[in-house]
DNA sequence: ATATTTTCGAAACAGTTGGTTCAAAAAGGT
DNA sequence: ACCTTTTTGAACCAACTGTTTCGAAAATAT
């Protein structure tokens, strides 16, 4: 799994750090508003180890959208459970949703919602990575409701994306500066709201 | 109300024309997407006339944000009613909202709700003109849950946000490219769960 | 005509942008 | 010791960034 080069000069940086620190530097910023010169620095990495590794600055925020999904996505969808009723579970869900777009103020909202989202608009290749985002979440949403007992008042498919909206608008908030109780209140309502 | 120079050189451009213009210039492309030059193009507005009348890009960006509120904002509010019962005026509102966001393909998805949304993680100024503009669409929300007769589950204005949340999430699902009306279909889900 | 007022066009500004190049450095393998 | 492999720093690149300046242009008022 690590890769491990034998030879050469060792490398001065840490891999995952790096994207992290990338992580922070485009949530934060924006795409556009992220010089290379910015993420060297922040990612301890000098210019030609990045562009040696990562190709452009395109593939690099590719790479950072990757890692965002995989650090703090994934955990997200895992708070779906099952492990409780619907409702609580959805609470739950929205909480961590909460809690991912507020807990650093100097990177607010999601990074995808917010910053993809944005870069979206002309590059058609970050427009196909936001859909595959946004329905990858949408499917373990459906899932999650279809493992309910409970009856829906419409096709699981389309109340995920009513909850994803839910989830997306959160954050949209989050990084207007909303503080973390009020939509964590919210929250609560939108899971009783939609079952 | 409208200026009208008795003297000098006449403008060659329309003020009106110029904002529409500059305001599908960032809408598609961002804050830091969209170059002075390729707006002035746009606007069919000399440089030199835009720094005299706008000051600088910041300005102009907010000029555009009041004009983009003025102009798609205000009559969406106006969509809300009270012209039925809530449900329908509900599911007037978020299909207003699907037709806002996915009507130009060029434009996908909110003006406010991705362009100045990114914009404003960094920039206080924006994140503060991101939050008036927020809450306004909220407030009017909550007063129209307010005007209608039924027994709401939670506070209006807790509620409100939750509406308001997933029309943001449906201007950021049209910006990934979803069918309109996959998000039409989205938004009467939600007007429905919504007692 | 002349003066006045406004807009325009183009040039110039310094700083920054994403990206490339390449030789030196620093390690392991033989 | 010498070769091989990988990383690094620095210089360099052309194109572009937001912004300022200023004289010419084009209209009205006198």
């Amino acid at each position: 799994m690590l890769e491990q080069p034998k030879r050469g000069r060792p490398r001065g940086y840490d891999v995952t750090d790096a994207l992290e620190a990338a992580t922070c530097v485009f949530w934060a910023n924006g795409y556009d508003g992220a010089p290379i010169d910015v993420l060297c620095r922040a990612m301890n990495m000098p210019r030609a180890s990045l562009y040696q590794r990562f190709g452009d600055k395109q593939r690099l925020f590719l790479a950072v959208v990757d890692y965002y999904a995989k650090t703090r996505l994934e955990p997200l969808a895992h708070s779906l459970g099952p492990s409780g009723p619907l409702k609580d579970d959805l609470e739950a869900f929205f909480g961590q949703v909460v809690a991912l777009a507020t807990h650093d103020p100097s990177t607010p909202g999601c990074l995808i919602s917010s910053v993809l989202c944005d870069a979206a608009g002309t590059n058609p290749l970050f427009k196909a990575e936001l859909d595959r985002r946004y329905t990858s979440l949408e499917n373990g949403l459906a899932e999650r409701l279809r493992q309910s007992d409970e009856v829906l008042g419409a096709p699981a498919e389309v109340l995920a994306v009513v909850l994803a909206s839910v989830a997306r608008g959160l954050t949209l908030r989050a990084r207007s500066g909303a503080p973390a109780d009020e939509l964590r209140a919210v929250g609560r309502a939108a899971a009783r709201a939609f079952h």
